[in-house]
DNA sequence: AGCTCATCTGTACAGTCGTGCAGATGAGTG
DNA sequence: CACTCATCTGCACGACTGTACAGATGAGCT
């Protein structure tokens, strides 16, 4: 499925920038394929929610817990409240937990089953990752 | 399985630091089954690869073209070569591409099951959301 | 050897991100 | 109403990150 991989150089005839091509043909079957600019931006700031180990911590302890308030959240990643509160505002804005209110206290669960299976691959790598070791 | 949720509150027993606690047997049960400090940390900075457009571009263009030299993933991408070649030292260093020399040539290639299935479950959630809409 | 070309790297700059403090909000309770 | 307490937010600082330019590296070719 390659196609033909000779010496010659080429210039992409879309756009008006000048890029050096080896595989025309390779280069614009994948461009089609390929997710759309807003797209990949989106999945980008989607993937970034875990890019951080305060909220990757917060993300398990839910995760493991089912239901945790803010506090609790706190003693449990071992983390000043603020920050918690701070990587909560995150979180809620990326649609990734849900806040349901108890009197003064806000509980925080999980709200998307696709990061609670980003959540479970991490785990599996890090498994995986070990025994290679 | 969340146990007593009365309107005491308690001082962590490990560590000096005083963090106000409403459960203290679920912060303890939750604290246990989380992953560890440098196991977080780790996910994060595997996660983080993800969390930026250009690596994710390039990410699902190797993905889909399965093969591609540095130019002609610029090309497909739509960056200069330099900031390719940069992104591409990140990959390399998570051990999520595997570089394969032709000539004067670099092929990049997915070297890591775990992040292809990452990058399927970010397609499908995108689908998701796009159908709520 | 010298030349060309694809790729890599050092450096510097701009922009973003995470964090903590101090104060604001808002729900309960008397 | 006033007071407490859990949580949220504005602000500012320090650290990190992505990018582009220019130059270095190294493989192929004559």
């Amino acid at each position: 499925m390659s196609g033909s991989a000779s010496g010659l150089r080429a210039v992409t005839s879309i756009e008006a920038c000048e890029v050096r091509v080896i595989d025309p043909a390779k280069v614009a079957a994948t461009r089609d394929r390929l997710p759309s600019t807003w797209e990949t931006d989106a999945l980008a700031d989607w993937f970034k929610v875990l890019g951080d180990a305060t909220r990757a911590r917060i993300l398990y302890a839910v995760l493991e817990a089912g239901d945790l308030c803010v506090c609790d959240l706190a003693a449990t990643v071992d983390v000043p409240e603020s920050t918690v509160s701070h990587a909560l505002r995150w979180l809620r804005g990326a649609g990734v937990v849900r806040a349901r209110r108890a009197g003064k206290m806000m509980y925080y669960s999980l709200d998307d089953e696709h990061v609670r299976m980003l959540l479970e691959v991490g785990r599996e790598h890090l498994r995986h990752r070990e025994q290679i070791r």
